[in-house]
This record gives structure tokens, C-alpha cells and sequence, in this order.
DNA sequence: CTGTTAGCGCCTTCAT
DNA sequence: ATGAAGGCGCTAACAG
């Protein structure tokens, strides 16, 4: 049996409020009642009951997080960033997974309340209206990362998608080329983040005075990405030698595929990617690409949930913006130097 | 605020203690009050405070889990069936990382304790034997899975290593091959489950009358394959037509090494690989693999500490057995059919 | 500065 | 079958 504050405080021959003084620091005590109390902590190997704190304090020192799957990359990554601030300041991680399932996941808020976590963070790739709803009227702080959406109002990092997807391209048009496709993933685009990449995307193809052209794809796995193979074939046939994907998944099934074809990258066609997870640092040809980094975007979110629980002010303007860049590698030909 | 016990109990015009057992279904309640409870608890949108119930049972429906990266692609796996069927028994993830720290590793352990959780699921690549040392005092529940690591007392799953290895050098040999060399990862091997492949390869290369080819790393990471390069060409010369892997990463980065040497795969050299992760499926050349269930290891876990938990007998014999196969793909060459 | 007291929300004897 | 009462371990007034 654990030892508990009472134990403490007889040993140390105080009382049970000294104790919990000390140990919470909240109130001075004489050093010499300190020096006990600190003195039998010791001895009994003492630590404090959380679940007790918890009760009295109607708050637990978790954050619940709900993931779509945890078994994916980047959610696992961002977990990473969540949980290593979260230790900063003292608090814990409940994982929960919803799998997509709408249901599931109000439930999960009702689980998450029931353990009075003292914040929740949702990490998924689609929306959920009813969720945000029902996070808005647990009154609990909560936040949401989402690999494609954006939710203005509960922002948690901005990325200058838009900006750095107009350096990429930019930085294809730098080696020759002059007819360069975009590859998206259109499912809802207008709400989704694929939106600032096209127009960074447009932007750079209209200041260099180039001609657009765009694939949408339903997904960005294997099979969404063979339904578009055709178009592909299309593009590379018309005159297109660049193609710049809005993730690695969707460049690599892409590379994948012209393989099979007998096309090689970056020999006869360049393309370029946009996450720059663990898969592209492994897969060959390296894969040219913008390095997001998920454990930051983890991190920063944790952060902004503890200061909405400590009411600390978030000032606004101190959105945290996510540095980007190019991570040039083997993908892109330089058509100059022929 | 919340509806608690006591707001359900004025409501149906009951006692506390009524409410309770209808919650709990722990003593007979006449059905009218039964029924009225139940209304109320509807009507009052209750649920039960866990934190409430935490203290007073001193126990909370949480497992503690500790993983070294939860970044890690396997790791990430495993969690998916553990959270998947902890979920089913109403048992909820509390996640923790340690990076490695095997000082943080024992502090994660207090912690857990503090949050008295369950039962606590150590996943991790390197045994930490102060952290057992300190598990074993906790009392607490635990198990131990480790990627490369038996720990035979606390076994969780037995993976038939040593036969699913005979079986594929075997599959490897039935393509024509008779040269065939093992690379693995040489670190600890003797407490290694490496050792338990390396068995079955050896058995299956002796069983044909073969010769044994092995190649040790010091790890498997890119620049661990890369020191072990020269060893590589030497086989390849001295007539070594594949190479049996013992994990995928390693095999991977021979590949990519080979082609930067205009070796291919499989046409010139062919090779296999161990565990069948995420990046096997978009891999170039598909990699022919054992397929590893991290989710089933995962599952059979938590499995098994919620039984200790709940003191029902795990019997040593039903320790469970993960049914692996290979998969067959594209990376050996059949020599038979030329 | 310190001790006493009253809960936090719930479960659990112990009577009835 | 039900209610009253005590307590899980701790914090937070409230007196002193």
C-alpha cells in the first residue's frame, strides 16, 4: 500500500494540511515544519494520490486526444511533439481513437469528460461537425489539427501552405521547365488546405506567364492515384515534364506508377512532393518535397491547449507560424544544363 | 457543471446508494426504482464521475503505456490494438514516452502509479532492467513487448520466428537459389529474437545442403547498412545470388544501396525481407516479406493484462500464437525458369 | 504559520 | 430492497 498524505503528516508530526502545503507549495510553513514533512516524503517514498487531486480539483492533469487512426504517420508524429511538451507541464496523454467513426468519436468526448481530462485535441482528416459541436458544449478547451482542413476559428498553427507551395514551383519553373501540372487531392478543396496550395501553385504559374494544368484526384491512395493514370499519361503526352503533387503519398504513387510504365524520374518526368514524412527518406528516388514538421504542429497545439486551461492570454497575433522549406533532393531535372 | 449521483438520486427520489447499484448493477433494485433511476439518469444526461470512482475503488480503468517513439511506424501499430481492444473492455490508453531515457523510464513508472492506473504495457526496442526491477515492485500488472527482445517471463506472444524463417529461406531456395546469405542485425544477438531467425535459417540452408553466408550490421539505420557495404559486394561476388534479411529496413536499404550501383533487384540480386510495415506497400520493388500483425501483438497485450487485472487465470499454455505468412511479391527472382 | 473541518463524487458496509 | 453513514486521499476555506 502506497503511502498517503496522512502517513506523512504523522511522521512528520504535522498536519495533514502542512503537508499538502508544502507539497503544493501553496501556502508558507516554517522551514523546519518544511524540513520534516520534506524529510518523511523521503522516507515513505511518499507521492501524491492524483486521482484524489483530480476529484477535489474537478480536474484531471490530462489532455484526451482523439486520433482517426494512431497507426498513421503523421498523426503518430504529431503525437510525439503532444506528448513531449505535455510532460513539460506535468500533464498526460489519454489516446483515444475514433477510426472515423462520427459516433464514436462524440462518444469519445463524453469518455474523455467522465475522466475530467482538462483539454481535447482532435487529430483527424475530416471534419466533424457534430464533434465541434459537442467539444463547443463541453466547455473543456479543446483544439483541432486536421492534414487537410482547416478550422479558422480554433487555429491552432498556420502554415504558409500558399507560400512555399509558389516557391516550389518557382523553383521547378528555375530548372527549365515550362509546363509543370498540379496534382491534388479535390475532395472538397474549397475548405480544404489543398486550397492554398493550388494558389500558390497558379500564382507562380501566372507571374511566369505559363499555362495551368490540373489533375484532381478522390484520394491519395494507390488505387485514387491509378484512377487518374490516364490523365497522367495525358499531361506527360501534351507537354508537361513537372508535376507538382500536394503530398508525398500522391507523388510516390505517381513515381510508382510511371515506373511500371518504363518512365523514370527524374530522367524523363520531375516531380515533387509536399509532408516530407519517414516514407521519403527511404524511398528512392529521394523525393523532392517541402519538410512539414508534424512535431511542431503537435507541440504548438499542446501548448496553446495548456494556456487556454492556465487562461493564460493567447494573444492572437501570436499565431505561431510553422517554418517550411524546400528539402531539394533527386526528383527534379534540371533542364537547363542540357 | 455536471449532474452527479446525487442529482439523479433527488430526482428519482431514491438514495444515493440506490443509484449506485442500479449504475452498477451491483444489488438487487426493484424495478420502479430501477425504472426511475434510469429516467432521471436520461432526463440529467449523467455519467458517472470516473475520477470519483478511481479513488474509491483504487484502481482507474486506465493503462499506463510506456513506448520509446511513439513516432516509430511498429510502435504506432502495436497501440492501435491495444487501444482497439482496450476500448471494447473499457479500458483507456494514458501514453507516455521515454525516448530511450531509461531514467525516465523509472520516473514514468511513479507516474503511473500516481495515476493508479491498471496495469502498465511497456513497448520499447532495448530492455531496461531497472525499469522491470521497478515494474516488479509496483505490483502493478505489466507486460513487456520488444521488437527485438524476448522476455521470456514476461512473454506476451510467441511469434514462431525460427519456423517462418525456414520457411522463407526454403521458399527461397525452391526459386533455384544456392548461395544465399542472411544479413541481420548483430547487436545482443544471443538475447536477441534475431537468434530465433538466424536458427531457422541456418536449419533451412544445412537441411538443403547448403552454405551458410552471414552478414552482421550494427543496426538499421541507413548508415548502419552502408558500413556493411564491402561485405555486401563481396558476397555478391563470391557467387551470393540473395540475401534473407531479418527486418525490412534492412532490406530496403540494401536495395537502394545496390541500385546506386546499378544493381537491381531482382533481376540481378534478390533479397527478402521481416516484417511487412506500412512501407512495404509503397515501396519499389514490392518487397517480398513475413507480415508481422503489430495490431494482433498489440491486442493479445492488453488482452492479457486485463485479464491479470481481473485475476482471471492466463493460462501458460494458452499462450497465444501470431500466425504469420509470407508475402510473396516481386523481390525474388524464380532461377528455376530460365 | 498551523490545525480543524468540510467537502470533491462515489462505493460499501451496516442496519433496517 | 433500501437508506444512512463512513471513508477513499486530497484541497481549501476558516479559525486561531
Amino acid at each position: 500500500m502506497a503511502s498517503t498524505i496522512k502517513d506523512v503528516a504523522k511522521m512528520a508530526e504535522v498536519s495533514i494540511s502542512t503537508v499538502s502545503r508544502v507539497i503544493n507549495d501553496s501556502k508558507p510553513v516554517s522551514p523546519e515544519a518544511r524540513r520534516r514533512v520534506l524529510q518523511a516524503i523521503k522516507v515513505l517514498d511518499y507521492t501524491p494520490n492524483e486521482v484524489a487531486r483530480s476529484l477535489v480539483k474537478r480536474k484531471s492533469h490530462l489532455i484526451g486526444v482523439i486520433v482517426d487512426d494512431i497507426g498513421t504517420s503523421y498523426v503518430s508524429k504529431i503525437l510525439r511533439g503532444v506528448e513531449e511538451i505535455g510532460r513539460m507541464y506535468n500533464y498526460d496523454i489519454l489516446l483515444t481513437c475514433s477510426y472515423g467513426d462520427p459516433e464514436v468519436e462524440i462518444d469519445l468526448v463524453k469518455l474523455l469528460e467522465q475522466k475530467q481530462v482538462g483539454g481535447i485535441l482532435v487529430i483527424a482528416s475530416n471534419v466533424n461537425e457534430k464533434l465541434l459541436e459537442k467539444l463547443e458544449e463541453s466547455k473543456l478547451p479543446y483544439l483541432e489539427i486536421n492534414r487537410f482542413h482547416d478550422n479558422e476559428e480554433k487555429l491552432t498553427v498556420r502554415i504558409e501552405y500558399e507560400e512555399i507551395s509558389y516557391e516550389m514551383v518557382n523553383y521547378i519553373i528555375s530548372k527549365g521547365h515550362k509546363k509543370i501540372a498540379a496534382v491534388l487531392k479535390a475532395h472538397d478543396v474549397e475548405k480544404s488546405q489543398e486550397r492554398y496550395k493550388l494558389k500558390g501553385y497558379e500564382r507562380a504559374i501566372t507571374d511566369a506567364g505559363l499555362e495551368e494544368y490540373i489533375i484532381s484526384t478522390k484520394g491519395i491512395t494507390e488505387k485514387a492515384i491509378a484512377e487518374v493514370s490516364d490523365q497522367i499519361d495525358k499531361a506527360i503526352k501534351s507537354g508537361v515534364t513537372a508535376f507538382f503533387c500536394t503530398l508525398d503519398e500522391i507523388a510516390i504513387h505517381i513515381i510508382n506508377q510511371l515506373r511500371d510504365k518504363g518512365i523514370k524520374v527524374p530522367d524523363d518526368i520531375s516531380i515533387t512532393g509536399f509532408g516530407g514524412t519517414d516514407l521519403t527518406e527511404i524511398y528512392r528516388p529521394l523525393l523532392t518535397t517541402v519538410k512539414i514538421s508534424y512535431y511542431d504542429i503537435g507541440a504548438v497545439a499542446i501548448r496553446r491547449i495548456l494556456k487556454m486551461i492556465n487562461k493564460e492570454n493567447t494573444d492572437e497575433d501570436e499565431k505561431s507560424i510553422l517554418p517550411l522549406g524546400i528539402t531539394k533532393r533527386d526528383t527534379v531535372k534540371d533542364l537547363n544544363q542540357k
